[in-house]
RNA sequence: GGAGGGGUACCAAAGCGGUCAAAUGGGGCGGGCUGUAAACCCGUUGACUUCGGUCUUCGAAGGUUCGAAUCCUUCCCCCUCCA
């Protein structure tokens, strides 16, 4: 039998719940529709945490149905308490707007298409929520609204467990999502919204008011929080968020992030974040491959789709050069020094501060202490060692590491 | 508006006049083992330092004291109960 959207979508394990399974079944099997996802804009960049939602979005294109990327412009403002144990902060319009432009660029990348008809439409729900009168909006949405019900739903009903205060502001906030979705639906005839698990009750809310308001059946479908095999949250490592934007995250440490996955994760992120054929994917699973060649061919897929295939490439031999040749990988981040520094001699601590590979002195020290600092793959064990030319190779470069994982090279200019 | 409880490092949480740069746990980082994995074990986790120390930090600002995270005053914020 031949998949389907919906039926890809349970394969890959991006299924969760479905307000109505068999309903949204029928109705992408007789027409293509148009479904949309909400992205907050308190960041720059969006990050691997958002990655499952952005390959939903890119399964639809595949089926040839069109997604609508929301960018919360207008819900930013107020602040999602899904999720949240604390009130978030608050940015301003301004902010916002400069991430929003940020975003929409990663989107461009993922979701790139030639067919009109699966291209992307973008929409910024600030265009419609600044515009709303309150007194309208509580007498045409709010009347559909109950307390009793909204004091049932999760981002609000844990909030008030934990005695945790949620302002009015925030508790408003589902309501204007599921405007958004009824906004959606009468614009772009959007009928299909889709999230987090995190977003049911806020999705709920969207298809019950355009059912109330508009006697208009739409669905709701969300994918499963993803936790590591580890258990903890997918999106941060020691590094920081591992950020889909490239001015915040170069190519090679995208790269890194995907070959350092966990073995338990890999067969699952593959299905998760790659294009690679599901029957491909079983059966490289089933020929039972070394689990490191797999960790690669998941960093090169990822690493390709939001990077393209040579930086993917060069980050997969930059890789090879660092750790098993333990030479001077390209793709490595350089730091250039000027020559005259060199030659005067440089202290090894103001060395290492300059390729932030320590944030301060002190943490050097500690490094150094900890057997944790390499220079050219020699462990440096005197902190008052003083780098000169002759540290240098004939190309004037140095490396230098922390640990086993963190390179840079230094370079005389 | 009234009564009470609380704000301590990345997070949770102890300390309640000196021995506090602040217990403990989690997280982070490093080392070992390995496979750039997991688990486990060890170390480390404010800044600067000529390694003697010096400086800044326990919601904010003042004050008491030889000495304050600890006591007092004012202010800000959070929580609980009552109205």
């Amino acid at each position: 039998m031949q998949d389907t959207f919906l039926s890809e979508f349970q394969k890959r394990g991006y299924f969760n719940q479905c307000t109505d399974q068999s309903g949204l079944s029928e109705l992408m099997n007789k027409s293509k529709i148009k479904a949309y996802i909400g992205f907050d804009c308190t960041a720059p960049s969006l990050h691997v945490g958002s990655l499952m939602q952005i390959m939903c979005l890119r399964l639809l294109q595949k089926y040839g149905h069109q997604p609508i990327v929301l960018l919360g412009g207008g819900t930013t403002l107020i602040g999602d308490p899904s999720g949240k144990e604390e009130t978030r902060k608050i940015l301003n319009k301004k902010e916002i707007d400069k991430n929003i432009k940020s975003i929409k660029n990663v989107f461009k990348i993922f979701l790139k298409s030639k067919n009109s008809k699966t291209k992307p439409i973008f929409v910024n729900n600030y265009t419609w929520l600044i515009k709303l009168n309150y007194i309208n909006f509580l007498r045409e949405i709010g009347k559909h609204f109950t307390i009793n019900k909204m004091l049932t739903f999760d981002s609000v009903k844990l909030r008030l467990e934990r005695k945790q205060s949620l302002s009015y502001m925030e508790f408003n906030y589902m309501m204007l999502q599921a405007y958004d979705f009824y906004e959606l639906n009468k614009r772009h005839k959007c009928v299909l919204q889709l999230g987090g698990s995190d977003q049911w009750g806020n999705i709920v809310n969207g298809t019950d008011l355009i059912k109330r308001k508009d006697k208009k059946l739409t669905f709701g479908l969300t994918t499963p929080l993803l936790t590591l095999s580890s258990g903890t949250k997918m999106g941060k490592t020691e590094k920081g968020a591992i950020w889909l934007n490239k001015k915040m995250l170069s190519s090679y440490d995208y790269w890194q992030f995907w070959r350092n996955t966990d073995d338990k994760d890999v067969i699952n992120f593959l299905k998760l974040f790659t294009d690679l054929g599901l029957d491909q994917i079983d059966n490289l699973k089933s020929s039972g491959q070394d689990i490191n060649k797999l960790k690669i061919l998941l960093a090169n897929e990822a690493t390709a789709m939001l990077h393209g295939s040579k930086a993917a490439k060069d980050s997969e031999l930059t890789a090879k050069e660092t750790f098993d040749d333990k030479s001077i990988g390209k793709n490595l981040p350089v730091v250039k020094i000027k020559r005259n520094i060199i030659t005067s001699g440089l202290n090894i601590l103001d060395l290492v501060l300059q390729t932030k590979l320590g944030n301060s002195k002190g943490e050097i020290r500690r490094m150094i202490k900890n057997n944790g600092l390499k220079i050219n793959n020699e462990v440096v064990s005197d902190e008052t060692k003083t780098i000169d030319q002759n540290n240098f190779d004939q190309n004037n470069n140095m490396k230098v590491s922390h640990g086993k994982k963190q390179h840079v090279i230094v370079k005389i200019i």
